[in-house]
DNA sequence: CAAATAATCTAGTTAACCGATAGGATAAAT
DNA sequence: ATTTATCCTATCGGTTAACTAGATTATTTG
């Protein structure tokens, strides 16, 4: 299941996306243009800052922009920050990898190559796809 | 993520579908085998047979056996009884839909249309796949 | 019949996490 | 100096995941 950070993550970048206009946009436009809880999609892009994908301004005319072209900001990354792993099993995730407890052959685990299978045709997605796409 | 419930539902049931013969085994065997809790393993087995995945004999002897040939079980079913929705949001979930409380216009959404080819290509490979095929 | 076997059922515990909120600190513009 | 808007820390209620306890029921075997 997709978190409500995420999910209010990527919509708030679609919007910023949207605008032609480079102008920073506030949270509180957001918020409101998308139905999101104020003060929850101000600790999203917060985390959004700081991982690189948004600029901020403070005061007046202030707010956040995106730091690249739409085109240039893939999913996947995005996807690896505010959801976490992209694989559904920590054993096959290529950036966020663990050993099972039980299991002592992943090779062997009817699982484990299953879900090898469904976290590449997901990162296929999500690596070949940039917010213009989304909007 | 996938929950330990379906992880250790699946690999019971590839171990299941590994023995040749159609006698009982019994949760202890598989639990010991598959490094699963005992009594987790148990109330898992119990779903797994009330949806008709599985039968079951009482006593000595008895155990748990597959109702159908390996090949013949889909993964896709097994999901949704173990894990729930395969799609990642409500609003694409073909067995499970649910409105957002946000989102006016569904097909306007960014999210949406993302999250629906995330579920096509999950799906494709769950439907398309069966117990047979994890062994 | 009685003892052993193994599934069935009900219920509870514990820890972690999600979504949201509060309240003040900081920085920039007017 | 005042307003504006991001930044930051802390907290909290509710839910769920993962597991555990203990008693019951049904079946087979001696």
């Amino acid at each position: 299941m997709l978190s409500k950070k995420t999910k209010y993550g990527l919509k708030a970048l679609a919007y910023m996306a949207r605008l032609e206009d480079k102008q920073p946009v506030q949270i509180a436009t957001i918020a409101e243009s998308e139905n999101i809880s104020l003060k929850f999609l101000e600790s999203i892009l917060l985390t959004l800052r700081k991982s690189g994908f948004l600029g901020s301004k403070k005061g007046k005319g202030g707010g956040y922009y995106l730091l690249k072209e739409p085109k240039d900001i893939k999913i996947s990354p995005i996807m690896r920050i505010l959801e976490g792993p992209i694989a559904m099993v920590p054993c096959v995730s290529l950036n966020f990898y663990e050993k099972c407890d039980d299991c002592p052959d992943e090779n062997a685990c009817a699982v484990h190559n299953l879900m090898i299978e469904i976290r590449d045709s997901t990162l296929n997605i999500f690596n070949n796809k940039s917010l213009a796409d989304l909007i």
